[in-house]
DNA sequence: GACATTACTTGACAGCGGCAATTAATGCCG
DNA sequence: CGGCATTAATTGCCGCTGTCAAGTAATGTC
């Protein structure tokens, strides 16, 4: 971290209130003039010209002169924008056999990614390779490296952001494991762990199309089924660290057990596995998702059968979730959701039969998600971490 | 309102950030020390004795010389503690068929309780109950009637508590109400219209069991089955209006039709209503739910049928809540929990079914509820909107 | 070129809350 | 019984923050 880097990584942190209002609106906002930042913020315009000042100052924000003339009477509006590429921030994204991450500039723009297999789940072995792939990106970076100013981990399970902690993770079979410090041992950047569905919510808020909703939920479908939920512009993260499992609501046919033990959870009949397995079964032979997915496109009655209960069973878990927590906008995303045109119809009539009343208003958007993305939601969890 | 009781609400309203928190400790955990108010809000000593000293001032707050001697060395603690009676708060739960209203101190301890029936659920009838309630309550409060500083309002429903207007509400049959303003024409107190549920959340938050936590629910069970949540200290109202639907979660049977409309839902299948409903059709004659209460509590087979169905259901919809939001503590409360040792052990069986990982680690409590509680539940509405 | 209009800046100012020193009220111990 | 340690509450000072109101800047319009 160069002496500029540092230096605009304290004015962030030492910050006033307003301060970082203010900076966080022009990070997911800009451009925006300071009269609206002021609307935004419920500010004066006064206290935004005064918080905007010391941004400028240190390169973290850009004030060009005015220069669109619309037209209108009065004094033309000069926008302020975010300098993108003022910091550059790292996004990890453990899965149980590999590590993606990224370089990011300030909007989660990808600037350089790595991936490395892993070999077991141990967390010295996922250590080791998070430390060569942030190696490698601080190759790949070349001169901007400097600007590096922090490093955000994803991983799935049950994580306590505020120390650290991988309390528990059923995939990577660990449980509190100190992750966020042992990282930090070895890393000269403020090291942010994050729950991956948490950051992946983080990211949409902030740089996505959760931009400037209240209140919304995310759900990831793959091979787990998962979901993130923020509410009066926090996220959710249960009493103890367990919230959003809207894998294992108890909507499907009791007779399903599904891997974690429980009876009858979405998971056990809508992930891709699930499909994988049940259609597999109807045929006879070993089939994969991919397979299943030409199998369905083809028509295949089976194939299709598979599908459908999986999307009946998913837009009744967002119903559930939705007559809950009455969310604005919900986010069906991950891996999974390439196929979607599998899903949409029959998940879209359940969600239909089941949200009650004006809950149902609540619009659902897709947004496929890469195996990239959770790793551009890391980087968004640093990149919060930072302003708060 | 007379001069004391108008000085007193400026007081509140126009208090500091740092104010209305010191005020609002005193008020939910008095008797209680300075020392331990600064450690609650994270303030100074030094900020809680100025927040104090105008309180104490306006008759709001007690400070009596210490008397306390536990023997420990050190000066001693003097707690400060609220003048219950400082300020008398009015609560109207608005049911379909009758109006109930209570006048409470400012622990919601009810002084003077009123009931009234409605010939019509016509806004005007209801209005037109209320002030004669309000009148009968003010009559009976004699002198302390001087004291009266808000009225808060419970209807069920979708309820703006902004705005004062009923959205929309089933039970009553009405649209776009402006009730908070056409009350507020004719009362000379401050008047809060909330939902029902949220109203008894914000009760049991400030004033019951629910006393300390982060977040909790609150699930009624009764003629409906409805839930209220509380999440990281703010009441979760839906971006519609709808929220805590808990009641209408497809988890039923899918060939029973609720009277929503909707098929599967808890409520047709688990409310007061659906079980009269089962055991009528079991035995082949009309059962009210009092004999239905007495002929489980008799053995009775197809009764004990009726009530464990109900309870696997309402233990499953709790997990699923508890799945998705993680609260701390659940309570059972709501007029149907009389009869709670009919559901106890299927309920918690079936939650503990469901419940995912550390989720089930939340505390479920029964609450019975009075309709005079839901009444309290308002003034608690009042007192709440007083102070924020 | 005066004027209206809108955006932004500046400096005075008030309020809030923290800091640190002070005062208050006890128990303990020689 | 009188210092002394200990904890609670108070007080004055001070810095910070953000608002207010007035002023300045940059445009279009007549």
């Amino acid at each position: 971290m160069d002496h500029d880097t540092a230096a605009r990584t304290t004015l962030i942190r030492s910050a006033s209130d307003a301060g970082s209002r203010v900076f966080e609106t022009i990070l997911t906002r800009s451009p925006i003039s300071r009269i609206d930042i002021a609307r935004q913020t419920g500010l004066s315009q006064a206290a935004v010209t005064k918080a905007v000042a010391p941004l400028v100052a240190a390169g973290l924000v850009d004030a060009p002169p005015a220069s669109q003339r619309d037209g209108t009477p009065g004094r033309p509006v000069s926008p302020v924008s975010i300098v993108l590429e003022a910091m550059v921030m790292i996004g990890v994204k453990v899965n149980v056999d590999e590590i993606i991450a990224v370089a990011t500039d300030l909007a989660t723009a990808v600037l350089a990614s790595e991936r490395r297999a892993l070999e077991s789940d141990d967390p010295h072995t996922v250590i080791e390779a998070i430390l060569e792939v942030v190696a490698a990106l601080e190759l790949a970076l070349g001169a901007s490296a400097s600007a590096i100013a922090g490093v955000g981990v994803a991983v799935s399970g049950d994580v306590d952001s505020s120390t650290g902690i991988v309390r528990e993770s059923n995939i990577m079979g660990w449980a509190d494991v100190p992750l966020g410090d042992l990282l930090q041992q070895h890393l000269p950047w403020p090291v942010t762990l994050e729950n991956d569905v948490h950051a992946l919510t983080i990211g949409e808020h902030w740089f996505g199309v959760g931009l400037g909703t209240a209140s919304f939920a995310i759900v990831t479908i793959g091979r787990g089924i998962g979901s993130g939920l923020h509410l009066n512009g926090e996220v959710v993260t249960g009493a103890y660290g367990v919230a959003g499992e809207i894998g294992h609501l108890p909507l499907a046919d009791p007779a399903l057990v599904c891997p974690c033990g429980r009876r009858g959870c979405v998971e056990a009949a809508a992930s891709t596995g699930a499909i994988e397995a049940a259609v597999s079964a109807a045929l006879g032979r070993t089939v994969t998702i991919d397979e299943a997915v030409a199998l369905a496109h083809a028509g295949d009655p089976d194939a299709d059968a598979a599908f459908r209960e999986a999307a009946r069973l998913i837009g009744t878990a967002i119903a559930t979730l939705v007559n809950l927590t009455g969310p604005e906008l919900v986010i069906i995303g991950g891996e999974g959701v390439s196929d979607f045109d599998l899903f949409e119809k029959t998940l879209h009539d359940a969600f239909e039969a089941h949200a009650f009343g004006a809950a149902a208003r609540c619009r659902i958007l897709t947004r496929p998600h890469t195996f990239e993305d959770w790793a551009r939601g890391a980087s968004a969890a640093a990149i919060q971490s930072l302003v708060r």
